[in-house]
DNA sequence: TAAAAATACTTAACAATGTTAAGTTTGTCA
DNA sequence: TGACAAACTTAACATTGTTAAGTATTTTTA
């Protein structure tokens, strides 16, 4: 068994190779700096042999955009930690953005590019990408609870506050905030805080 | 000079025939269905006629993008016509949505799609979009005026809604909404009154 | 252990793409 | 009419994703 166990190791070994390559060259330059000759040149194996492990470049994409998501998703839990559910819920909001912000390459892999949609049969795959947006309604499940969001459809509050990040994330990961440099930053903090404090109950 | 003006608007007619062949394959297939052989095809030149109108398929898409702003703001500023300021807001929100969903790919084009942001330069270049959101801030500010909305820094109020409906509009035009389809219309419907909603000033 | 079969990989080629260089036709004006 | 410029085309280039066919190499079988 043993034998067959190393191949299954070799093979997925390979699979990362190619990945990773992938990763790098997306990351440095982005879509259309990915072509299955660089990737090749950068493992140094004949174009041909990355079919063997992947169905099409498509594909490779889609399994980045779960790399992605795991990376993603750590990050986001990570805030769990926090007692205070208000103070968790806006730290929550700040990760998504630092992340997007810091991150944009895995930000457009997931939630703007086309490609690895292409590839997504069903809402089931998207998996991955589920996990933070239930800790996200759990989140508004409990400020709901003491009253601090005002009582809703929690899926309506789920997605209009994921849109509403989403929104500040991906007007800026493709460029089309024209403000200058230097406040640029201030503005991304200034509507978030702007936006999550609205949400809540005032009294 | 006669014969130099034909030839003006013979030029400005073959820009606006390549233009619109173009559209309408952007539009009937997205972007991967534009290239210049079809677009020749489309309007029976050779596909190096092109060349001579437009330097490369970038400056096409940063065209088509103009093109898209016009509709566009032509489309927002309908709502000027509502004498209500409150009535107004929500309309003008409505109307941000509905033109995304109804033009996907005008959509894409001016806010999500990469290929005609590498061709501007400056942000004078992005004018076109400019008239739609001076709108949005003139309509903040009157809403200040009213207190419906409270006091707050104009730009970040304005760069705030806009990500608010940008976030929705991209998620469902980069078909990132896993949601049962009968639900979604209703869900973006939701999320749009829920955040207009929160904004104003409770009491 | 030697032949057969499966596995891993490569070479060569295809069609499609954006784009350019060089040429040809057509129109304009002296 | 003949020179010149404008409008357009032909042919070609390099780059892309992808496939078909072949060659080594390793594993299995007899």
């Amino acid at each position: 068994m043993s034998i067959s166990e190393r191949k299954q190791r070799d093979k997925i070994e390979m699979e990362n190779l190619i990945l990773n390559s992938a990763m790098e060259l997306f990351l440095k330059e982005g879509y259309d700096n990915v072509t299955i000759r660089k990737i090749a040149e950068k493992i140094e194996y004949s174009p041909t042999t990355i079919y063997l492990y992947f169905k099409d470049k498509d594909e490779i994409f889609f399994t980045l955009q779960k790399m992605a998501f795991k990376e993603f998703n750590k990050e986001q839990l990570k805030t769990a930690e926090i007692k205070d559910p208000i103070e968790r819920f806006f730290a929550h909001g700040k990760t998504y953005i630092k992340f997007a912000v810091e991150n944009p390459g895995y930000y457009d892999l997931m939630f703007i590019m086309n490609e690895p949609v292409r590839n997504l049969k069903s809402p089931e795959e998207w998996q991955d990408g589920m996990s933070s947006y239930d800790y996200l309604k759990q989140n508004i499940k409990e400020l709901m609870e003491i009253k601090y969001l005002p009582e809703t459809d929690i899926e309506v509050a789920a997605f209009s506050i994921w849109s509403l990040v989403h929104g500040i994330a991906s007007l800026v990961i493709r460029r089309r905030m024209f403000f200058p440099e230097e406040y640029r930053n201030q503005l991304i903090d200034g509507a978030l805080m702007y936006l999550f404090s609205s949400l809540s109950n005032k009294n």
